[in-house]
RNA sequence: GCCGGUGUAGUUCAAUGGCAGAACAGAGGACUCAUAAGCCUCAAACAAUGGUCCGAUUCCAUUCACCGGCACCA
């Protein structure tokens, strides 16, 4: 049997889970729910070492081990929120065996003489505890405190991100590892234009909350070397004592999710990493826009954001499905507003769908319909392994449109006051085709999907399944 | 500043070197199984300028507008 990993990014649990990363997973749950007949390993989990964090927790007043606990336990919210394959894997970067699985990364890498001290000097803020950048400064001062930073020297451990730039471009030659096209055009460019060392960890006293450095317990790991392991710590690395490391990540196919902004990460840090401590790089790295409202970025201060949360308890779980993974472009920033969004409730499940189903449930009830023949021949669409969900989703929307229509042009409801027989038949072939698109729902809305089979199985019309919003 | 992208009906998107497709919203119509839903009909667009070409929305250049990236921020 084939096999197939596939995982989103860990978000970071210094905010509630935003709509963005709703979406990124509901797209891994839709391509996981997709890959039948295959064993499907399915990630994600929270991301949740780091100076912000720390300092988030600090702000909150709590511990920050509780409060990273209680964080999680809201990301881990989502799978039943947005209704969620079983079968999830949730990695937490604080358990013991990513620590490890961190660790021996950093040993392997460190064992290939990749990893070395140096000295860094840098201006460092008081206020903000870290080093700042150029930009991050006006006339030499921070921009947030209006402070003058000291310079400050610190040795941190690095990466010879350098020493692979060749092999990057080697690995980013195939035209499969990126998608879309251009954003693998973008890693190119990157490498191109030279890479430097990154330090990959921090001084203890400075921050205390990350993964220990092995053999130097003055410092502790920078957040992302830790992170970016957990893509192979969720599946026993290195011990592997259930055989999942080898059989998803060694020989089967690798598919990561992450939004645009992670090309650098992903596509690059991580993939140097691998390579240093001589793992297979990953396959293949799908890369999403962001979602925008009212023209602008979703913020507090603008007032336009739109939760996860607000759209399933406005929407219901498998409306907000149906509105992210049919609306949201694949790849580009799309824009959201709840009128946008009430319009395509409407007209796409309250209109379109579930009116449907109302009116073919109704007839084949009172016609007394008595079979429905729940085979589902041909209807195969392989745009989501294309990973293309929204051909796929309108390719089901298409075929509602058809039924409808066959409904108007075969007109069973006054053959029914003529010849019953007629009738009945036209309305059992309309049942088959509800069963198809229903079937053909499955990933994209599988609670509906099951409800609008069993009503078929039952010949009994189901509650209201989309109310209309105006 | 450098690199890349985008600009198509009111809105969101699609396709194409040779009549520009759709969905939603809008107008009208015949019907009635249905959630005043569905079906039919109608109206509606290639940012601007120049070039290549028999012919450009599509290729090239310029302008204007918008967006993204340019690393220790995850």
């Amino acid at each position: 049997m084939k096999s197939f990993y596939i995982t989103t990014t860990l978000p970071y649990v210094n905010a509630e889970p935003h709509i963005g990363f709703a979406y990124e997973i509901l797209v891994a749950d839709v391509i996981a729910r997709n890959r039948v007949g295959e064993e499907v390993f399915f990630n994600t989990g929270t991301d949740e070492h780091g100076q912000k964090i720390f300092n988030a927790a600090e702000k909150a007043g709590e511990k920050v081990e509780l409060y990273v606990e209680r964080y999680a336990k809201e990301f881990e919210n989502l799978k039943n929120m947005l209704g969620l394959s079983d079968n999830l894997k949730f990695i937490r970067t604080t358990s013991e065996d990513h620590i490890k699985a961190a660790q021996e990364l950093w040993a392997r890498c460190k064992k290939n003489d990749d990893i070395y001290e140096k000295e860094f000097e840098g201006l460092y803020c008081v206020g903000c505890e870290r080093f700042l950048a150029e930009r991050d400064m006006i006339d030499g001062k921070c921009s947030i405190h209006q402070t003058e930073p000291q310079l400050l020297k610190e040795r941190n451990w690095f990466f010879k991100f350098k020493k692979y730039e060749e092999k990057l471009l080697n690995y980013l030659k195939n035209p499969d590892v990126i998608i879309p096209e251009w954003r693998r055009e973008e890693a190119i460019n990157f490498v191109q234009e030279g890479l430097e060392d990154f330090s990959i960890s921090r001084e203890k006293r400075r921050l205390s909350w990350g993964v220990p450095v092995p053999g130097d317990d003055t410092q502790v790991m920078y957040v992302w070397f830790d992170a970016l392991t957990s893509y192979i710590s969720t599946l026993g690395w290195p011990e592997d004592k259930d055989g999942n490391f080898k059989k998803f990540w060694e020989e089967g196919h690798t598919l990561q999710l992450a939004g645009k902004d992670q090309v650098r990460f992903q596509s690059l840090m991580w993939q140097a990493m691998l390579m240093s401590a001589g793992i297979k790089n990953t396959n293949q790295v799908f890369y999403h826009g962001f979602i925008n409202s009212g023209g602008h970025k979703m913020s507090k201060s603008l007032g336009n954001v739109i939760s996860p949360q607000d759209m399933v308890k406005r929407y219901g779980v498998d409306g907000t499905r149906y509105l992210l993974l049919r609306h949201v472009h694949p790849t580009d920033d799309t824009d959201i507003t709840l009128e946008r969004l009430d319009e395509w409730y409407d007209a796409g499940l309250a209109n379109g769908l579930g009116n449907l189903v109302s009116r073919v449930l109704t007839m084949a009830d009172k016609y007394g319909v008595s079979t429905v023949n729940s085979s589902v021949g041909n209807v195969e669409n392989n745009s989501i392994k294309k990973l293309d969900i929204q051909d796929y989703v309108n390719h089901i929307w298409e075929l509602i449109q058809k039924v409808d229509k066959k409904i108007q042009d075969e007109e069973p409801y006054k053959k029914y006051k003529t010849d019953h027989d007629v009738a009945i038949n036209i309305v059992s072939d309309l049942c088959t085709n509800l069963f198809e698109i229903a079937h053909l729902l499955v990933p994209i809305m599988p609670k509906t999907a099951g409800i609008i089979k069993n009503s078929l199985e039952n010949l009994k019309k189901p509650e209201n399944l989309f109310p209309r919003k105006d």
